[in-house]
Formats: C-alpha cells, structure tokens, sequence
DNA sequence: TTGTAGGCGTTATCAA
DNA sequence: TTGATAACGCCTACAA
C-alpha cells in the first residue's frame, strides 16, 4: 500500500525546490523560517496533487519522536471486566488523535513481567506513558521520571518530580463509608477488590477504616473480604462474607464492578436489597445506574480522567510541565437505591436476617 | 530517556564484529545465516553488558515494518459503553505483544471524517488493520484490501480477497428471536442499536425479521425502536416502545448494553421481568448474567473473537493468507432469568398488562 | 563466516 | 530565502 511512496524528493522535484524547502513549508517552524508565500504555495500545491503524506518511519528516525503515547493498564482482567477503563480510553483516544499522536494499549499480561512495557521506552517507539494505577514497587518508573521521560501516573505517587491525575481513592472510599455510617449503619462490611498490594485498593480500604474510626466503629476483619478485578469475584466474595458473618447490614464495595457481583449473590441468598443490607459501590460505571436496585456510588468522571490524563502527558512531551503537576479529580456520592437505613430489628428478635425469607415471593 | 542510545555500533565496537554481525545475530535469520557460535556468544554478550535495545525508529525505516497493529473501532461511545470491545481488546492485546507487535486503538471520534485512521496507514506507521464493524460505505478499506494491505474485517465483508472474523449477526439474532417464539411469544418487539446503517445492527434487524418469518408473524413498525449504543438510549427506546403499543410480550434488544436500559426502563414502570414481558439481549457482555433478571442473551466469545483477530492478522503482515481466511464464531444461547412464556391472560380480559399493577409490592 | 557500503525518508545545520 | 548535506539507527545485498 504505503501510499505509492512519494517521498519528499518527488515532491521537491515537482514544486521546482529542495527537500529542505519542502521540510521547511511542512514543518511550519512558526515565524522561525520565512518562506516566500509564492514558493509555498508550489510547494503545497505540489504536496496535494501528489498525495504526499510524510513517513512516519523517517520522521521518527529523524526527529527522535514516535508521536505516539502509551496507556499502560495493570492488567489484563482489569481491561477486560472494569468498565471504568474504557471510559478513560475512550476520552485519552479523543485528546491523542486530536494533538497528532497515536494511542498505544498496553495491559499487562504476565505479571512475572509487570514492566515488559518498559521495552517500548527502550526501543524509543513512545514519547510518553500514562500508567493507570501502577504498583508501588515498580521502580523502574521513578527511573523514567527521574530521567525526564514524559510519564503520568497517580497524583499520589511518591516522586516529586512526577507528574499525575486521579482522585483520592481514600476519600472516596471515606465518603461512600461515611454515608453508610449516616444511614444508621455499624455493622459494615468491605468488599474491596485486590490484590492487597494493589495501590488504589489499598487506599480504598484505607478510607472504609478511617470512616469507621470516625464513628468509633473498630475494623472486624470478618467483615472484610477481597475480591479481584471480576464481578465473579465479588459475587465470590460476597458469598463467603454472607457465610463468615450473618449481622453486618451494609457493604462497601472497592468498585462497582465487585459490587454487581455482589449483588447477584445477595440475590441469590434471597437477600433483598437495600432492606436487608445496603450496598454501595464506586466508580460510577456506566450500568451502574440502570441495575435494580440501581447502584448508590461514588461518581469519578472517566471521561475527564482520560482528557486530562492525555493533555498533561502531551504537555510534557513538548516540553512543558503541565500545571498543576497533580490533579486530584473530584468524587460524588450518587444516591441511588441500593441504600437505606438498616433494617429495624434487634437481633435478638429476629436472629439473623434469613428469618424473613419465608415472605419474600418469587 | 532512551537507555542510553546506544547503538549496534557500539554493540559491534565491544564484540569486535562489525555491525552486520550484529543484525545477523540478532535477527537470527533462521538458518540461512550462519553464524560462529563464538561470535554470537561475543555479540549477545555485548548487547547484555551495554544493556543494547534496537532503536525502532531505525528498525522500522530500514525494514518498512513498524511492528504495529491498529485496532479501529465505528465510535467512541462505542468504546465507552460497549463491555464487548474490552473482551476483545483484552485478547488482542495479549496477542500482539506476544508476537512483538505494539497495539495502536483508534476510535472513530469524528464522523464527518470516519476514515481519519487511514493516515496511519498512509504515514506507514502500521503495518496491519483489525476494522471492527466497518460501515459498509467505506470504499477506502477495499482499496487498502485490494492493495494487499493487512485488514481483518468481518467475515461477511464484501469483497473476495477481504480476510476477516466474527459472527453471523443475522443467525444470532435469529436465535434469539426463535427461542422467544419457541416459548410462545407472538408479540415480539425489536430494540435494535443503531444507527440504521450499521451494518451488525442491520443484520441482526435481519435475523429478527427472519425468525418472525418463520413463523408466520409479520413484522409490526410500531415494534421497532431503534437506540444508538448506551445504555440511555436502551432505556428511552423501551420507554417508547412501552408508550407506542402495550401489548408485546417480548423484546429482541441488539445487543446487551441496550437490553440493560431497556429492563430499567421495564423496571420503572412497574413492568416485571420476565412475567409480564421477557428479554433477550445479545453479546453476554461480563454483567449480563449478574443482573435481577439475569439476561438471557446470545453468548460470543470476546476473548476468542480478539484472539483470532490478532493471529489472522498477524499472520497477514508476516505474508501468509490465513486459513480459513474467513472465519464465523459460534453464538450460543444462554438461557437466563430474564425469559419465560408470556403471561396467560387474554388482552380482552386484562385490558393492557399494567392492569395488574396493583398486587406489586415495592 | 564476516565486513563494506548503500539506502530507507526525515530533520536540521550550515552555507550560499 | 533557499539548497546541500550530514546525521538518525538499522537492514541487507554484495564482497571478501
């Protein structure tokens, strides 16, 4: 295909000019290079009939840019279920393609190699990364960072220098507990998504006890369970909650993808939701609100995510630190109705909540 | 960054070959060149110690071959609602890197411009085209075919030479509609996803008319609605399919995401799932079976779809035509909660199938 | 079995 | 204001 390769030579041929001269009306180096209206124009004119398109190949050699940017996911499941991702890519495809670069996608597969992306840096065919939740060991990014290689990552990463969007998965995860707690709730149960050394989760779980310790609720460990990425693990997850422990009347769940799967086995248990336990997720993905009982969780805009994402990333790869070097991404509780107060019986009364099953139909 | 630039120069310098050497070794021309075990231990030992990564602007330029695959996609909205693309990207992925190649993702963002991912082409900056879903006006993708560029598109594509994966979305759709009417429904609505001129939307439109015929049921207008890719326009399509004809049993939806909104549409209204009316969705994206009602829908295997994708194409740019060059994945019906035989009451005697409301709790 | 040298298509530095 | 020309890093006949 390539085009029929017409190069810079045969259009520097047909307008009459140099190569250098064609290089130069492309490159338009701003006021820098002052070509005579009349040469350009031959030289355009020559371009269009010609069908010139520049080779990225020889640009690339050339200048040393790939125009090309990667996002780089923690891991493959995690592209394949977490419906919040696509959100983000969907929006960092709009911002690349419309500044001129192309969109690399890099989940990681083999976790013996977490950072087998790195070969993309080596072999300089990117100009820059967005990493989506790395780990904290990675310390070959503090490398990149540290050697000026364009590279976005969480606000909170521990490296001065780096640059970062996201939200605070701790408040979040604080505001959907907080919630919980004002509802009435005590007995409140985390279903986070792991693994435990997987940063954002981490934090998460982090916000959920500091809630509870805000309400002098201290963390029972049966009440905590930690699911993947899937919503086969939530639903997992959930059930052995359910066996581990028969009084807690909430859940938080670490994101909404778990929490659907939590649901389905709530469902399954003929626990009705919000009556019998509340549940309350986070992300805010799109099926979310169209669930019954639809999803109460917490709201981050993907798409605003991805945008910023891709134009601090491209601001540091033309050579310019974006400001703010951190952004921290707002995050709203979305009431919904997959909360309620807790249901209003002692449980001395009622020991346990199946002793209600034999009403419900279906 | 950049490791340090270091090039086959001084990998050749430290091993005392020339730089010849050093490209035969390391890329091991099969048995053709053969080199002393001797000098290739030298020369690996080399590129080892100086940590040598070949730079891929050079590689590409000499070679022609960038080592990159493109994975194209109708919309962006697509991408960001549709739990179907990240099944498939997530194989795609996995095989692309496995083989060395790099993995661009394009989302038509514009669509007065539907062909901008042709630049890459056209720029040469990769090697092969996995087209998910063209539309059928696109005549550039048959140039490209026609030029013996890499492209997998569907199956069904019209062109002889066109290589390609995917599934009957007519017979999946048909098997959808049969088992609607297998359970005895009559009044079956369709709600597609659009637009009309979307070629799978179109084709399952097909199987659902064909399923229909088979059965001697004519196609009713008032029982088409057509939705776009979200969940939202699922939900406003059912409601207007709700407020133009109350006595289907049934609904037909494209693809899962529509189906989705459409039962929470069902859902506000006091419409219960499946008694008063069933659905069927298509794709079993992740959440379909983790829903109250589980869905029941057409299963297609995302993972393999991507894989397939990936492998043909792969197998395209190293020069070899796939066999089959043409292949159709099996769609399989899963049967879920969210199906069951219409309700048995005469329309004359109910009058319409809210007149039951009043015995819904909730 | 290994080395030499030309070329891939741009960019960018100098001269002119 | 424009034109030569040297990189850029690698691949690959062709020679040796």
């Amino acid at each position: 295909m390539r085009a029929g390769k017409i190069t810079m030579q045969d259009v520097a041929r047909k307008a009459g000019v140099s190569i250098a001269t064609v290089s130069f009306v492309l490159n338009k180096k701003s006021v820098q290079m002052a070509i005579a209206p009349e040469t350009r124009e031959r030289v355009l004119l020559a371009v269009k009939e010609l069908g010139y398109v520049p080779n990225a190949a020889g640009r690339h050699l050339a200048s040393g840019k790939s125009h090309a940017l990667a996002f780089v996911l923690p891991s493959a499941v995690h592209l394949r279920v977490d419906a919040f991702i696509p959100q983000i890519l969907s929006s960092l495809n709009e911002v690349c393609h419309q500044n001129g670069f192309n969109l690399l996608v890099y989940a990681i597969e083999d976790p013996s190699r977490p950072d087998a992306y790195m070969d993309m840096v080596h072999e300089n065919s990117i100009d820059g990364l967005f990493i989506l939740n790395p780990r904290e060991d990675e310390e070959q990014i503090n490398a990149l960072i540290d050697a000026d290689f364009p590279v976005i990552v969480g606000p909170g990463w521990p490296n001065p220098k780096a640059c970062g969007v996201g939200f605070s998965n701790r408040h979040a995860a604080l505001q959907a507990t907080e919630y919980l707690i004002s509802e009435g709730h005590r007995r409140i149960a985390c279903l986070n998504y792991g693994p435990e050394n997987y940063l954002t989760a981490a934090s998460r779980y982090k916000g959920y006890c500091e809630a509870l310790a805000q309400a002098d609720i201290a963390v029972d460990k049966t009440l905590v369970a930690w699911a993947d990425f899937s919503h086969e693990s939530g639903y997992r997850a959930a059930s052995e909650l359910l066996e581990r422990a028969d009084d807690f009347t909430a859940i938080f769940a670490g994101n909404d993808t778990v929490a659907i799967g939590a649901i389905a086995a709530l469902h399954d248990k003929g626990v009705e939701i919000p009556r019998d336990i509340s549940i309350v997720g986070m992300d805010d993905i799109p099926p979310s609100g169209f669930l019954s009982p639809a999803l109460t969780t917490i709201h981050v805009d993907g798409a605003e995510y991805g945008r910023q994402a891709g134009e601090m990333l491209i601001s540091l790869v033309k050579g310019t630190r974006p400001q703010p070097p951190r952004v921290y991404l707002p995050t709203r509780l979305v009431i919904r109705s997959s909360t309620a107060a807790p249901p209003v019986r002692s449980s001395a009364l009622a020991g346990g909540r199946f002793s209600g099953g034999i009403c419900q139909g279906k």
